[in-house]
DNA sequence: CACAAATTTCTAAGAAGATAGAAATAATAA
DNA sequence: TTATTATTTCTATCTTCTTAGAAATTTGTG
């Protein structure tokens, strides 16, 4: 696969972006090039496309298939497996909320859960460390319930909500 | 100042959560501990308590104050600045998302922009290269619109919109 | 103004993370 | 089964990030 000077760009400015989110930037990089590519790409091309080691490549797709971001597909005639992303930018936004919660924000709240449970049962805290704790509770609490209902979203009807816009926040008076 | 089990607990793992999102693990402490300390503290104490160097603190402070996380005051018949952090955490809430959008999103947005001119510029590009950042730009679009919007609501109305929840999701249909 | 305290900037050393290539494993076809 | 291709795991190297301390600067005091 070859690539214009817009995907470089884009592929580029991409992986930059992953990074500062606490995305390896390889593994960035991968997923813009299958978000560009209109078919499946094997994994060698991949590697050659973007000029890095195939191996870097596998461990990325793992890492990707982890996520949820991407499948294999396979072409007939061809031994090798196939890759490709998803092609809804809302369905992969879902996807990204729902695993950003899993794997942080939950663990998170359990763990300040188990700060508030030991703050109250010892009697070295001040008041003030318990009302901190309480209030970052419910913080995180209201915002992976949010997280939740946004999951019985479809992807379409995400998409409509965030279209909403002026209504929602007129909600709140 | 001396740090309970509950309070080393915690910050820690505010600064494991923070270095996961792409913030300086020590920079991430240090808000950790401000958050907890009932009092404005001093960058040398901040240094002792958490176990780093003097000029660490310094750096994590410059950083944090360029987030808008922290503020300095000054004691009567102390010569060296103290620091707070915000109160509250739905204003912090608030400033983060507005200095991620500034930082993350809008430049994202432009690059995106820039790759989708040059795409319709030359003859080059596919219409699912075209297709591809038309969808980008317009889910960037609308979320960048959300966080201005929630920019306009007090830390207060921001907690009642979240605390909505059902009815929000129900406007979807 | 000179001195002292506080703070920041700079830099070199150390730690952590990413990467390439080699080796091992698995899968497919003849 | 054996040979060949595809894929993954492992590890040593390289790069990048982090950090501590020194030096420089700024700020405040007598």
């Amino acid at each position: 696969m070859k690539l214009t000077p817009v995907m470089s760009k884009f592929i580029l400015h991409w992986g930059e972006m992953g990074w500062r989110w606490g995305i390896n930037r390889a593994v960035a990089q991968v997923h813009a090039l299958l978000m560009l590519s209109p078919k499946a790409l094997p994994a060698d091309e991949i590697a050659e496309t973007l000029d890095m080691a195939r191996s870097n490549v596998s461990t990325s797709l793992k890492e990707l298939n982890g996520w949820g971001l991407v499948r294999t597909v396979h072409v007939f005639g061809d031994r090798r497996e196939h890759f490709e992303t998803l092609r809804d930018v809302w369905e992969m936004f879902l996807i990204i909320t729902r695993e950003r919660k899993r794997r942080e924000l939950d663990p998170t709240l359990a763990a300040l859960r188990a700060c508030a449970t030991e703050a109250d049962a010892g009697k070295a805290e001040t008041d003030h460390t318990k009302a901190r704790l309480a209030q970052l509770i419910e913080f995180m609490e209201l915002a992976g319930n949010w997280a939740d209902k946004a999951q019985a979203l479809s992807p379409a009807a995400t998409k409509r909500l965030l279209q909403l816009g002026d209504k929602v926040f007129r909600l709140t008076g």
